[in-house]
DNA sequence: GCCTGTTGTGGAACCGGTTCCACTACTGAC
DNA sequence: GTCAGTAGTGGAACCGGTTCCACAACAGGC
């Protein structure tokens, strides 16, 4: 394995000469620039990212912390996100954190804090006060997506308005019996975006003048979830909500999938809209307001690349919120009667 | 930021013994351990990793190469390899691997040969000669799951006989009308599994003495995918199957979804067979085989274990089959009339 | 009592780059 | 002609660990 003394005697140049020349730092002529270049393109040359991390404090990585791999607002996220630091020279290195609190401390302590990452990025996990600091003492930027955590550079929708918009769009058509499918509150790694889309969907109720009793249903945040919710939902005919506000398409997909099953259509017979602008929703004509998830990815990493550009002494607690684009389908529309 | 020399002279000892403490190799008395130690924890002492790399050579770190990102087999196999590296105490750096060649050549160029990895994983991707040649030449395992590239570990399903075995499923219950929705021979990324489940496929049909022309159907290898495909073959009555072998449960998914809007009964009017277990075919009554691709990455990353711990001596070329299980549900039964 | 082997520790070299500093050569301004 | 400033280069220190080697102390075998 050939390192940068190989390159400087091969170019009879010294070992400082080979570094400015190949990190294009400092001043070097011409001259020997090529020839430093000729003689590591000769020798297959690769700097050890190691040894130069190690001196220049940098390592060019930045690790992504991700509760899910396996649904898509998080694919999408991550491949934003793994697309736009490929583009700014940089390494991502992946970890999932799930509930066990055992793996999560490993994660933490062991993993992230180990000076291998400049800075972090975590996608909708609620971090604990501790974990943040934890982070934050080390003085890299720490950006989090999808949720509002104290403390830290944040980059979401506005789940309260989003959830409003939505439920007003259903409100709007005439419907009075809606139904909230959304994840439940003190689930799922406790996160707070459930419940802010339950206040959103409540807020728009409460100006519309509809009592919210019997009005949330809580799903699993899969489109099998959304299925089996809406299977139980559904049975009962005298129950059945006219119009349904999923927290997510995939939700609202495994909602409408079970709708179709039991013979109940949509949107003539029930009213369907999501949130996320799911790859799928244009498949089953769903009506969602989309959220990019891919371009947030990207725009996560535009914020770590300010705040690392900015240097450690810059403030970092900007809160930065994303618009969603409304985008109707067939799948929502005026309820049966309503209409003359 | 502490060094171990600030943990060194807390302890009262030398650096070398501080390290030996920490790492836990050669000769340490038990005192001067416990010392150290506390003396690490005091001042929140993590070692560099870089410091640590450099002078080691290794980086208990892997590198992943994966196409996509958001699609059920390649989310869940990348779950199972993470988990499997966190447990043995690496990290995983992440490298989606697009067909952009320029992309991918500074994926591998740049990124993937920088000393930083240990090793690399590559889950489906085809990789071409020179690319395995250079990843081969740094002397580090590299191990491809779901392809049989030349020259390397590799792990997968026997994918001739696992679609030979969906095939034959559905000609043992009758079927003789049969399509094969699947990929492109040519197209996504020229990945060779298209053609082995092609090629299981034509396999069972010559065994069973039915005529291959017309029988094959290309479809993007996604819900949505095969939801296209699948309008396409099924609204002219006169072609239509009575049963479909798709090459993964996202088309056969698609497929489902698209017949059962067409207001064909599924099982009864057409027969589907899927290839993966994905999470959905139970919701879809989907009869599939399942090839536990979460178990797989648990796999891929023991073989790399076992080659990291043989060294760089040891011969690299095995070739490990996975094996699937038929998993039967509803979406398969006998064609209509040919039951008594 | 001597020799060998094991345990325990410290000094110093080393991993492979980057960068500070010193030094030379040359240019242009006064 | 002198002086300041810039371009170009090399020597050496340094980043933060690990490990080789030397050395000391002490055990047990003969």
């Amino acid at each position: 394995m050939s390192g940068i003394a190989d390159v400087a005697r091969l170019a009879g140049v010294s070992k400082a000469t080979a570094s400015r020349a190949l990190s294009g730092r400092g001043y070097v002529s011409e001259t020997t620039r090529n020839l430093v270049a000729h003689a590591a393109s000769e020798i297959g040359y690769v700097v050890s990212s190691n040894a130069s991390s190690l001196v220049t404090g940098q390592t060019k990585n930045v690790g992504v912390v991700v509760p899910y791999l396996n649904r898509w607002f998080f694919a999408e996220m991550l491949e934003g996100i793994e697309t736009a630091l490929i583009e700014a020279g940089y390494d991502l290195t992946l970890y999932r954190l799930t509930d066990d609190v055992e793996q999560r401390r490993k994660v933490f302590e062991y993993f992230l804090v180990r000076k291998r990452v400049d800075a972090v990025i975590a996608v909708s996990v609620a971090l604990s006060e501790s974990e943040v600091t934890r982070l934050k003492s080390l003085g890299k930027p720490l950006v989090g997506v999808g949720g509002h955590a104290e403390g830290m550079t944040t980059l979401s929708i506005d789940d309260v308005a989003a959830a409003k918009l939505a439920t007003e769009h259903l409100i709007s058509l005439g419907h009075r019996r809606l139904v909230h499918l959304g994840g439940h509150p003190e689930e799922e790694m406790d996160f707070p975006v459930h419940e802010r889309r339950l206040a959103g969907f409540r807020d728009a109720l409460e100006e519309a003048g509809i009592p919210p009793t019997g009005t949330f249903q809580p799903s699993s945040f899969t489109i099998d979830g959304g299925y089996r919710a809406a299977l139980r939902m559904l049975t009962d005919p005298r129950t059945r909500p006219t119009a349904v506000f999923a927290a997510s398409d995939e939700i609202a997909i495994g909602l409408i999938v079970a709708a179709r099953q039991l013979g109940i259509r949509v949107p003539q017979d029930l009213s369907v809209v999501g949130i996320d602008g799911h790859d799928l929703a244009d498949m089953f004509g769903l009506t969602t307001l989309e959220q990019h998830p891919k371009r947030q990815g990207r725009l996560a990493v535009d914020l770590v690349m300010e705040e690392l550009a900015a240097g450690p002494g810059a403030a970092r607690n900007r809160s930065v919120t994303v618009p969603v684009d409304f985008a109707p389908r067939s799948s929502t529309t005026a309820p049966q009667g309503a209409r003359p």
